[in-house]
RNA sequence: GGACGGUUAGCUCAGCUGGUUAGAGCGCCUCGUUUACACCGAGGAGGUCACUGGUUCAAAUCCAGUAUCGUCCACCA
């Protein structure tokens, strides 16, 4: 056998392992069959990846979310399910766009306008088709066991065509239309945005009370805002029906200051009265409430700003605000501000915090606009023709809306969300979901597939581009200009990675994969794009296929710093995971994103609990460098098995029972750490050293060795692999699970009890021989006392004077020497020691007493209350008796030994 | 304004389908280089489980409330 290196050395082996799982070919499930039997007509599993943007660089959140995605592919394949993992990446229109934008505005001082379409598409096609190939690259590097064959990208032609045909289905259902809607519009990306994609923060800012005159008087409201520049665009002033104040000025006409327009005094049930002056001048054009108001009463629209983002030239000019023409939002706002202050209409100022949006790309400001834009409807019901999908969601009607799709989806429990919690803010959401703007202004991304006749005016929705008008057979035909919200297509991903449209139409009972892998078994990713994304998955597959797009939602948290903030690279709290690769391996990065990590809740990590996992990493290649050493050595084989290894035996088949239920229920940080324990704590640390003393443990160990590595796979896949094949031509990555025999016994057997008997006794001694710092001298005598059941313990003599370096002595010993024992089992085990100090060893002893008998105290006040007894079920109360009956005895003999010592 | 989550050892977190001396890792203290590993081993110190009340024979665990931190949602100009 060859050397084994004394460390585990992640560089020098990574890399080569991962090439040979992908040369191996079993990340594809269509080959597993070539790896064993027990993958023919298997059960199917499947997973899509969620696909990182194009353009990014892998952050610790990917990393964190590939390998929780990793643990659960490989723990499914190896317990024999034909295993789908689909990776892919995703266009990110808008964040990819502005990278690029910014990128040619850097270099080449230019914008997108002055680039033109054709060419800035041809620039972002470029750059993303180097940075995908990198995050590929960095995808590999975490271990991940994703089939490449079959590796997604959501702009590709295929994709493509499975968005056209659901736009084209949608519209079909008249579930997309186009119309004049309040959206929000970022004018930096010069793009409308959805609702989610905004970011709300309270922000600081200024609250103007600004004097509106009323006309032919000397009277005038006051309105307050903090937007004074939108009153360019005011068409009235609202006040609350029932507020006396205003009552009597309902209907009269104000002169807005600097512009002198006529605009009405409108009542509307919306107003607070109890806010700012209980007058709210409305803007239709640039606020949500005010284009409410202004349908509810008649006032007329005017728009502020063009494409630009700058106040519209041809608005100015209708609606007398020429003078500011041009001008920026920030450079009206002074002029406005200043000119007010100049008439005197500014009654007072104060200083506020306010929610303000923010475009969730670049963080620009948001300016609500009214334009045409292209919605789903939510809210107009369609027919859902699959009976199966029906009962599915437990519905007794055939036609529904979207919103209560989404909803029955999850309440009916075809879609199960982990954590549960998540369920209650998913029904919240869908509660208050509005139509869904989906189409935007920019350039990347998939084009609207709608067309209009030039000539005739005919709308056409159709699949491919149209060569001439199906109405008046002209051929001078222009598409739309916009594209689709990036969510649109990421929400067709379970599907259409899965070859629809082609495969569904293709020969019907056909195997192909979505028939095979959808819906996919879980979705897994983190709880900041429950709504952006698993909501809109469930709404396109609903709708499309009409199915569930995945059975379960395993929602991961954020990862965060030590301090619990978001990491950016702003902040300069960002830890790299390729850095962390090269410096601990990837195992041990995977270890520290998975280990102690509970569903939902986000994890503060730091390179200290990486370093932590890299030194675990380490004893498990060194756990398995010393069985494999042994395997060497020529020994007897062992007859019968001892103590330790049934107690080692049952605490496998144990750990291996509860590591299959935790992982299979979700539980992986707790399925990790139980494993880890086991490794470390019991075999490390006991059994192995037993080992070095019981001798013909090698078959045995080599199999502890095979059932650890299996088991450990899923969770540090390199490690195991490498050792695997120190030892095995296989490949462990598709090796058998350890599965439990038969549920684990809560109690061990006598054997393995009798063994804990001995664990006692050696920590016991190495107690006392820690409290005296006995260590330098190699051994000392002790003197056991023990009672005929005990008698085995004799047998293990040797084992116990090894793992404690000192010598046994059988003999009964002079109760009334003052020396050092304890208790154990009731015994007395004393230890013969040169620097004994009688006094220190009554402080310990008082200590302990002191403990014992506070025990005692509360359980046996438990035990006397009256409904114990006879409420509290039978073996609690065995348990608990037994238990105070042991510590009143072992407060008994901390007595007497204290009296002894004096 | 509503909802959700956290508050447990110096730090990071488990435990929370109630069962009674509350666990892990890191850090700290003592000891130790016994040929798998110093990326190690042995031992140890350290917690009134945020607070207040309630339910119960029994509460870190369930309920109500309070404080505090965080997150999400919501059309208060």
């Amino acid at each position: 056998m060859k050397e084994i290196a004394k460390a585990y050395n992640s560089k020098e082996t990574e890399d080569q392992i991962y090439q040979k799982w992908e040369q191996s070919g079993f990340f594809n499930p269509d080959n597993l069959e070539k790896a064993s039997d027990r993958f023919w007509n298997a059960e199917s599993f499947s997973m899509v990846m969620p696909p990182p943007n194009a353009t990014g660089q892998l952050h610790v959140g990917h990393a964190m979310m590939l390998a929780i995605e990793d643990l659960i592919v490989r723990h499914a394949r190896m317990t024999g399910k034909k295993t789908l993992w689909l990776p892919g990446t995703d266009h990110a229109a808008i964040a990819t766009q502005n990278v690029v934008e910014r990128r040619i505005l850097e270099t080449e001082k230019k914008t997108r306008q002055q680039l033109g379409r054709a060419e800035l598409l041809r620039r972002i096609d470029e750059f993303v088709s180097q940075t995908r190939g990198q995050i590929q690259t960095q995808i590999r590097k975490m271990g991940s066991s994703a089939d490449w064959s079959r590796e997604k990208f959501t702009l590709s032609p295929e994709l493509s065509l499975a968005v056209r045909t659901v736009f084209k289905k949608l519209f079909d259902a008249g579930l997309i239309y186009r119309g004049q809607r309040m959206v929000n519009w970022c004018p930096r990306c010069s793009t409308t945005l959805a609702d989610d994609e905004v970011d709300y923060k309270m922000t600081k800012g200024q609250m103007y009370y600004i004097r509106y005159p009323i006309k032919d008087s000397d009277e005038y409201v006051v309105v307050a805002t903090a937007r004074p520049e939108t009153m360019l665009g005011d068409t009235g002033v609202a006040v609350h029906p029932k507020d006396p104040r205003y009552k009597k000025m309902v209907g009269k006409i104000v002169m807005l200051p600097l512009l002198n327009r006529e605009i009405p005094i409108v009542a509307d049930e919306h107003i607070d009265l109890e806010f700012g002056t209980g007058a709210m001048k409305v803007t239709p054009g640039h606020d949500h409430n005010d284009f409410e108001i202004a349908q509810r009463n008649g006032l007329d629209m005017i728009h502020l700003y063009s494409a630009d983002g700058k106040i519209d030239p041809l608005e100015a000019a209708d609606h007398g605000f020429d003078d500011y023409a041009g001008l920026t939002k920030e450079e009206a706002l002074k002029r406005v501000t200043q000119e007010l202050a100049d008439k005197e209409f500014i009654e007072k100022t104060e200083a506020i915090e306010h929610r303000v949006g923010y475009c969730y790309r670049c963080s620009t400001i948001v300016e609500p606009i009214v334009s045409k834009q292209w919605f789903v409807n939510v809210n107009k019901p369609f027919t859902i023709s699959k009976d199966s999908f029906r009962k599915l969601l437990g519905l007794a009607q055939k036609e529904i809306t979207l919103k209560d799709m989404m909803t029955a989806a999850v309440e009916s429990g075809a879609i199960q969300i982990v954590p549960k919690r998540f369920e209650k803010i998913y029904f919240e959401w869908m509660k208050n979901l509005r139509d869904w703007n989906i189409s935007r202004q920019i350039w990347y991304g998939h084009r609207i597939p709608v067309w209009y006749c030039q000539d005739c005016g005919e709308m056409i929705v159709a699949t491919a581009a149209p060569t001439a008008c199906p109405k008046c057979q002209n051929g001078r035909i222009v598409q739309d200009e916009d594209t689709l919200d990036t969510w649109f297509s990421s929400g067709l991903w379970t599907f259409s990675t899965l070859g629809w449209p082609s495969s569904a139409a293709a020969s019907e009972g056909a195997p192909n994969d979505l028939a095979t892998y959808h819906p996919t078994t879980i979705m897994e990713t983190g709880y900041d794009i429950l709504f952006f994304w698993v909501a809109r998955m469930v709404l396109m597959t609903g709708f499309a296929l009409e199915d569930i797009p995945f059975r379960a939602v395993y929602l991961h948290g954020l990862v965060r710093d030590t301090e619990g903030k978001k990491m950016s690279k702003s902040k300069g709290n960002v830890i790299n995971p390729l850095e962390m690769i090269e410096k601990y391996g990837t195992d041990a990065l995977r270890l520290s994103l998975v280990i102690g990590i509970t569903p939902g809740n986000d994890l503060k990590i730091s390179e200290e609990k990486i370093k932590a996992h890299r030194n675990f990493v380490n004893k498990l290649w060194n756990v398995s460098r010393f069985i494999l050493q042994q395997a060497e050595a020529e020994e007897i084989p062992a007859e019968s098995p001892t103590l330790a290894d049934q107690w080692i035996r049952e605490r496998l088949a144990t750990v291996t029972a509860n590591v299959n239920k935790k992982i299979i229920g979700f539980d992986y940080g707790s399925a990790g750490e139980e494993l880890l324990k086991f490794t470390w704590g019991d075999v490390a640390d006991w059994y192995l050293e037993i080992a070095k003393i019981e001798k013909g443990k090698q078959q045995f160990l080599q199999d502890l060795l095979r059932q650890l590595l299996k088991l450990w796979h899923p969770f540090a896949p390199f490690v195991t692999e490498q050792i695997w094949s120190e030892f095995n031509d296989s490949i462990l990555m598709v090796q058998d699970y350890p599965l439990a025999e038969k549920p684990p016994s809560k109690k061990l057997s006598q054997t393995a009890e009798q063994f804990k008997i001995i664990q006692e006794l050696i920590t016991g001694l190495r107690n006392v021989r820690g409290e005296y710092r006995l260590n330098p001298i190699p051994v000392y005598a002790s003197y056991l006392q023990i009672p005929e059941d005990m008698a085995w313990i004799a047998n293990y003599a040797e084992l116990i004077e090894k793992l404690t370096r000192t010598k046994l002595n059988f003999e009964p010993m002079d109760e009334d020497k003052k020396m050092p024992y304890f208790l154990w089992k009731g015994q007395k085990v004393f230890l013969i020691i040169p620097n004994f100090d009688a006094q220190k060893e009554i402080a310990l002893t008082q200590k302990q007493l002191k403990d014992t008998e506070a025990f005692v105290k509360r359980i046996s006040a438990q035990i006397k209350k009256p409904g114990f007894l006879k409420k509290a079920p039978a073996d609690i109360v065995e348990k608990m008796k037994l238990d105070l009956a042991d510590a009143e005895t072992k407060a008994k003999n901390l007595k007497t030994k204290i009296k002894q010592l004096r």
